[in-house]
DNA sequence: TTGTATGCGTTATCAA
DNA sequence: TTGATAACGCATACAA
């Protein structure tokens, strides 16, 4: 086990430790309600009302519609919120007015830069638009993804965002709430994708140029739905248009760092003695997966050989910025359905 | 703009008209009930009582005490949750009962391999304990992260893991929330950190042993409160015990992985010409800053040249496995708090 | 500008 | 084993 498993390893068990401690100490010992945590009692609406002589509806206005209220009153009761040390209870206002502001996210996992740089961006839309999201990292299972978009729907989320693969978007759109996917198949629901297609002619352009004998992709096998399916048509399209030697990879591609290393690791292999004496143009499906096999050939070679050009394709940050290793800047998509949920 | 960035920004956009969307469809035509999303009558225990001929509380009894109905009652009961399409109702019961299930986190970015993968093993424990994550991404401004803070407390959050540096834990301990840290100042709650000055005693005395002639170690100015400290700590305290010349550059590492890449590469301009015909022995801060400099030196030699050593820190799996970055493998650190919240 | 009464959907209490 | 009723904390229609 690595540090860093260890690590992680650590964390997992003090969140273990952290949910037995609220287990124990917060349910059991009878403090129902909410927030009320051992026993401070929780102030109220009701509380503020009774402290000011105001009805609890203008407490709420405060909030609400302060203009509505005489500056003088509004003073008194921010008086009073501070002096009783009042905490708002969104779960009580969203039971009254069901906005819950939350929005759901199932996305594949975080190891892979391109999803974890997505997560930033929909989790940095907070300070704009206020909304909180949901998280859950997918495992690729069609039962368990269902089970955690119930989870979602029972907390009355306003809407969804889909990074992962699992659930056809029909379904999707039969729960009737907004909902964008990236990068997925999108027949029946709106969606933001890169133009895998164009990407992947340039990408194997790019490496037809560096005069490679030899040109591979490697990907994972995908319906020609999923807009990833671009990736291997485009580089297929060129080679066979050109008459470019190639080959296509199509293999389980691993779901962490250390399955993908490995998987990238064998293939290395497989395509170094196959190919031996030729230059070898190799386009992997991702800049996590490249820089991966960077570091491969460097650890096996010392440093990056001549007779290999490496080209990933998101041209997310952490791509290697070396000159083998191209970037492709394939051009955005925008499927917005105007099909809303019917009446 | 790189394409990774414009599809970032796509997916902002597409984000904001999800909210807007939700707005305008959702909200604006008096939609009002939780869940009732365009005029489909939410199905409540009162509707299923009615059509079944038992009462509310037999019909939560069904979710919360099944044993108590006869099996021919909870038959009666679930067909009647089928027939009707029952959805349940999760804020309603958090109202009633006080159980969340939130655990706040506030985790200073994503771009960092080390801090994507903990919230991945954050994530992880939904399977095993059913608690949901409300995250928040730092910025490093106190005020924000104490208005992420208020707005986790809002929603009733039944605990928090905080992985950001900028509120002083006695702050956190005083809202009585059982609290997790990772690698920050643990004074006052609970925590878990790996061992940094071992940590940084193996990574010095490894890259003396590679035997270059000047050690260097970038990082960021921390307290010595912090656990980070330990790094520079004992990277300096191994330097000056065995009388190793070595450079200690303390500065802003940034904000984000391009921020830190021009820092990086700045720093690696001033090494390079400052230790010119030395070899040069760096300890990094952690592994994406290894990966970033072995990018910047093979980006400019061409290959990784032998007048430098790398090394990183965490051992998170995007860490170089060539040879001259070495893996650091320092002992965890667990401290439970036992200070539990006064009654 | 403010108050009264009712509802949101569930759980808890007490009684039958 | 089941039911009636009162919470939970806030928002809103309507009245004043």
């Amino acid at each position: 086990m690595t540090a860093f498993q260890e690590l992680s390893f650590f964390v997992y068990n003090h969140i273990k430790s952290l949910v037995f401690y609220i287990n124990i100490h917060y349910h059991k010992h009878n403090y129902i309600s909410v927030g009320n945590y051992h026993g401070q009692k929780n102030i109220t609406f009701n509380d503020i009302a009774k402290y000011t002589g105001f009805s609890k509806t203008t407490v709420s206005r405060y909030f609400n519609n302060p203009d509505s209220l005489t500056l003088k009153n509004q003073q008194i009761i921010s008086d009073a919120l501070d002096k009783l040390n009042y905490q708002e209870n969104k779960v009580a206002r969203i039971l009254a007015n069901g906005k819950t502001e939350f929005i759901g996210v199932i996305i594949p996992n975080l190891y892979l830069h391109y999803y974890s740089e997505m997560l930033n961006q929909i989790l940095k839309t907070y300070d704009t638009y206020g909304y909180k999201f949901l998280v859950f990292t997918g495992d690729d299972h069609k039962s368990t993804e269902r089970k955690y978009i119930q989870e979602l729907l029972s907390y009355k989320i306003e809407g969804m965002v889909i990074l992962s693969h699992t659930i056809p978007s029909r379904e999707l759109a039969s729960y009737n709430l907004p909902i964008v996917m990236i990068e997925r198949e999108d027949q029946f629901v709106s969606s933001v994708n890169t133009d895998n297609y164009m990407g992947a002619v340039q990408a194997t352009s790019l490496l037809a140029k560096t005069g490679a004998d030899i040109l591979i992709h490697i990907n994972a096998e995908f319906s020609p739905q999923v807009p990833s399916y671009g990736r291997i048509k485009g580089f297929s399209d060129i080679c066979e248009e050109y008459q470019i030697p190639h080959e296509l990879i199509l293999t389980d591609t691993g779901r962490s760092y250390e399955e993908s290393s490995l998987i990238l690791k064998d293939l290395l292999e497989i395509v170094d003695s196959k190919y031996q004496g030729k230059t070898k143009g190799i386009f992997l499906p991702n800049d996590t997966f490249a820089n991966i096999m960077l570091n491969h050939l460097i650890q096996k070679y010392g440093q990056l050989p001549d007779d290999y050009k490496i080209i990933g394709f998101d041209d997310s940050p952490v791509s290697m910025s070396s000159e083998p290793v191209h970037k492709i800047i394939p051009p955005i998509l925008i499927n917005r359905k105007t099909t809303e949920p019917s009446h």
